[in-house]
DNA sequence: TTGTAAGCGTTATCAG
DNA sequence: CTGATAACGCTTACAA
């Protein structure tokens, strides 16, 4: 692969001119132009981009850190922020933390220290805790010497200073338990995201809050955390059903969760919807494959990675910008776990 | 974020000490060693790896490059990966193809251009087509002047030249027809997975092959062609149900079409596995939530990720090594879709 | 053991 | 419109 001076010299120009020629920074005169243009052909050259980096301290990448690429959720958000990056010109350094916070900081500092462009974060940092809070402060203060590395938070708004995607958590929350409501159910449960981070509270937030406006009951006992995961789900489903207190539907933070929960009434011999009804929050394709599928609140996965890429963009052209917080859209998806109405189909589409 | 030359200044050293302490790369006395130690503490140094790799011509940085994120298949490969890449220390860009070689071709020229250290290839190009052959030759000869940039192949051997790490196909498909005969089935379709791709012939000739040997006929109207999707098993069902041959097993080349195959059967009622039993090839989460389970012959995902980071390692390290294919183990996993008597449970974990 | 200086491939400044 | 040259941050001969 030839760099610029083999161009240059079998253009029999100078290099300065193939720069102008590759960038359009100056008018080039058409003669030499063609003949660089020849030259760039026939030895395949392309600007070599860590030359171009150290020069114009610009990488054209962006680092992306999630909990996990392997759940249902993660995977759908990264390609729309690979396809947002191909359109801006980014490609995408992935890392993934498990949920470690520790690792989450380790891989923020390394970006940080590799003059990556933007980072699009979905942390699992906490504000209530000390050292996490001044994490958060040197997202906001890091970069080098030369330049600020914008970061874009997922799903949870990190700082009054940090742009974010997020959905309206409360919303989607009053969605999925207006619809338990409306089906006549008045004893609720929750199985909650967890509460340290904003996605937990905002959700059982919006539980309680739309409980009391229903003029309903918000039992304590009733409200169990989970992890996210499946499994945490199951057993949380299994803890709700030994309490004194009987309910005849639970809200699950999230789909994952609620098909643990529901594997774990079918365990326990109920029948769902019939006995206990289920609603999660997201809409992932696994919740359509179970039965009886899971009813849910349909989470833009795609289009909040395209967006978080799209504001980092916009970000990196403008650092001085207006921080913003975008809030998408979420959607009632009603399937057969609280209504017998609703749809069974299986997606077997985009998976 | 500091510079090498602050740090020199700052504990009134040369540049080239400083780098000598950061790289261990020549003696320095403890004396001046500890006063650069301080100056890197304070002033919260890390070395700029675009500034290194413009020297060493090594980013630390290797491609992977997926047919899609959003499968159930390749994220797993991808932590894999990952994890492998904080072990010998690279970073991973990914780039979706979304199956199209086009898109496949462009992100490789890409990654050849950026001085990327490695890439790690789930290819969809085709061997037969000459096109597509110029190309896998090219992965072979590309590089910059410098140096080659090695390719590790996942899942099928593009070139007696390019490293690769893959599952025996035949012997995988074979497992699945076996258990399939051992259960008494003598008329067994396949749907298979695309044959213009090793995978598909691999496994097509894996049933064939073990259809034979246990005498029973091969007959070309039992077998339909699919391109890895579930809706694509959805209709090869379909297509396989108004054939004059009859059949009561269906070997499905993966499990979303597998997974696709049973929707069909259910959707036109028939009983699984009571009529018609089905088994899959990869041993993904959501072959364990549908009714009946899926029956799988599971395949090592993440340990193919790592596999192919840690081969990718090597050939790094010494580009002279012998090519080498890494062959993975696979194994049979029995569920409710061909036996009553196999596993019903969910996989409620690592998802 | 330490420092000086060249050079990696590019862009940008400035003089012609 | 074109070209020579400095500079980006770092590593590495080579000189001291």
């Amino acid at each position: 692969m030839a760099g610029i001076k083999e161009v240059a010299r079998k253009a029999g120009v100078s290099i300065s001119t193939v720069s102008n020629v590759m960038n359009e920074t100056k008018p080039v005169s058409p003669e030499l132009k063609s003949r660089v243009m020849e030259a760039i052909g026939e030895l395949q050259y392309a600007v070599n981009p860590v030359g171009r980096g150290l020069k114009s301290n610009k990488t054209n990448q962006v680092g992306v850190i999630v909990p996990s690429f392997n759940q249902v959720y993660f995977p759908a958000v990264l390609q729309g922020i690979h396809e947002a990056g191909i359109k801006y010109g980014y490609t995408i350094l992935v890392f993934e933390t498990n949920g470690d916070v520790e690792q989450e900081k380790k891989h923020v500092r390394f970006l940080q220290h590799s003059w990556t462009d933007g980072i699009i974060l979905a942390s699992y940092a906490n504000r209530e805790n000390i050292s996490d809070r001044k994490y958060i402060r040197s997202l906001l203060e890091n970069g080098n010497r030369k330049k600020e590395i914008p970061v874009v938070s997922l799903e949870n708004v990190l700082d009054p200073g940090i742009d974010a995607v997020v959905i309206d958590n409360r919303k989607a929350a009053s969605t999925a338990v207006n619809h338990l409501i409306s089906l006549g159910h008045t004893r609720i449960a929750h199985i909650a995201a967890p509460l340290r981070f904003q996605i937990g509270t905002l959700r059982l937030d919006g539980y309680k809050a739309t409980m009391h406006k229903a003029g309903l009951a918000v039992e304590d006992e009733l409200i169990m955390e989970g992890d996210y995961s499946p499994i945490s789900g199951y057993h949380a489903m299994k803890e709700l059903l030994k309490k004194e207190r009987k309910f005849t539907a639970v809200f699950a933070a999230n789909d994952q969760m609620g098909i643990g929960g529901i594997r774990a009434l079918l365990d326990e011999g109920y029948r769902v919807p019939e006995d206990i009804a289920v609603i999660g929050i997201d809409n992932n394709f696994p919740s359509t494959l179970i039965t009886p599928p899971l009813s849910s609140v349909n989470l833009p996965k795609y289009d909040m990675g395209y967006q978080a890429m799209h504001l980092l963009n916009e970000r990196m052209k403008d650092p001085g910008r207006l921080r913003c917080v975008i809030t998408l859209e979420s959607e009632l998806v009603i399937r057969k776990s609280t209504s017998s109405d609703g749809s069974g189909t299986w997606n077997l589409i985009g998976w």
